[in-house]
DNA sequence: CGTTCGGTTGATCATCGTCAAGCAGTGTGG
DNA sequence: CCACACTGCTTGACGATGATCAACCGAACG
């Protein structure tokens, strides 16, 4: 019942050596969360989590008690990257009710040790979520709340819609206004400013925890928004380097 | 005449299976930068670059042609892990005059091949990376613009410190305001603001390429400034799959 | 000697945050 | 069945933070 985590992996390389079949053959432990809960709490022991059904978050908690939101994790990605050999430095919590399936800290460790190749694949794994948080990063730095609002919500749309999740511009979102708020930087009520405008314009609507894209168009360009940036492997990776992990 | 990527590399975990002595042997090319200059484009062929004297900045230029400096390199950094097996999403340059020592793709080629081990080293400076990137997010995110300054200026003088850069509460920092303000998601004529008030305060001033802290604990107060994010391994390390990567 | 670049200052304005209150939906206990 | 509380959304008034615009200054440089 791995078939998900081989394909979720394939994503980031070819997978050789074998470690295709061992990973299939992987015993895989299911675990459930509700709404909230905490997945993977800071600091903890990194196994190889796999997000199977449901949307969580990874979010760090300030001193002054706000919160920050670093990404989002849709079904098919990996939640404690961020832990593969140190500790990891934020909590990753359940949006919705999710569905974990999570390979043992054992069985991953005696799987890098005999399949050199699994770590290059994880390494691509980091990199592309590197590359996705500094799309936040710009996002935070240098663009108003509308765009900021918009570039959000192409996102998590955008990744669902890639893993068939979504279909008539609809797609889940179990999140509330100060949960958008903590991706964003931005205030609640603020975010409620913005929504609303986005709703009285025609762009998108989130009730209920079902984000409606009405206008994908107008809202992509608000949001300036770059489908490239999530994309796995981006176009050079023909070239130079590329395939080395995958060679080693 | 590698010793300084060796010292670099260990930071991040123990180097085994000799290539610790590959590495003092492999053939180092030196380029040196003027301030400005751009060290690796976006989309360039990664090799493996290091930064051996001065300090340089990775950015993003945004279509709107806003800037966004997502990290900054001291000596010591690696500056092309983004780009390791996929195609670098933004610019690395030369914020002062810089030196950068660099192994040849071919040459990262054949030692990745030959001492898998490195692979888990590169992996574990990627995290590092992706870390210190999250506290920036946090900072562009949640914190006022005094914050976030004094939080960069902390940062600076943090690392050239440990790298023995900084005495008497001085280091280098040949940034002018508009770079500042590149880092911090501001505008320049603010940083300006920001600025002056550290120096009213007595906390900190910078001029000519000099960054002078006058009051290090009333700065990392009004920063929130936590060392322990900087750091390449974090206390967990010792724990679980923390050394997997070195007895792979 | 003019030009450019970076720092400086002030005035003005927009964006966004804070405070306060009301409302609708939901669940709970009497 | 009806308070009651609770949570999240909504609205408005107000204020602070930070952006924009414009101008000036000093130093470096050709």
């Amino acid at each position: 019942m791995s078939r998900l985590l081989v394909a979720s992996l394939d994503r980031f390389g070819p997978l050789r050596d074998g470690v295709r079949e061992r990973l299939a053959a992987s015993c895989l432990k299911t675990e459930t969360f509700e709404p909230g809960q905490v997945i993977l709490a800071a600091g903890g022991r990194s196994k190889l989590r796999l997000l199977a059904r449901g949307l969580a978050i990874k979010v760090a908690s300030l001193p002054d008690g706000g919160r920050q939101i670093f990404a989002l994790a849709v079904p098919g990605d990996l939640l404690d990257l961020a832990g593969l050999f140190v500790g990891c430095d934020h909590d990753v919590r359940a949006l919705g009710p999710c569905e974990v399936r999570a390979v043992s800290s054992g069985e991953l460790k005696a799987m890098l040790q005999d399949h050199p190749s699994l770590l290059a694949v994880l390494c691509r794994a980091v990199l592309t979520e590197a590359r996705v948080q500094r799309n936040w990063m710009a996002s935070l730095g240098r663009r108003s709340a509308a765009a900021r609002t918009a570039n959000l919500l192409c996102e998590i749309y955008w990744r669902q819609k890639s893993l068939a999740l979504a279909k008539d511009g609809q797609c889940a979102l179990p999140a509330v206004q100060s949960d958008i708020a903590d991706a964003l930087g931005l205030s609640t009520i603020h975010i409620h400013r913005v929504m609303r405008a986005l709703r009285d314009d025609g762009l998108a609507t989130l009730r209920n925890g079902l984000l409606h894209i009405q206008d994908w168009e107008r809202l992509s360009a608000l949001a300036a928004f770059d489908p490239g940036v999530l994309r796995p492997q981006c176009e050079h990776e023909s070239a130079g380097l590329a395939r080395l992990g995958a060679e080693t």
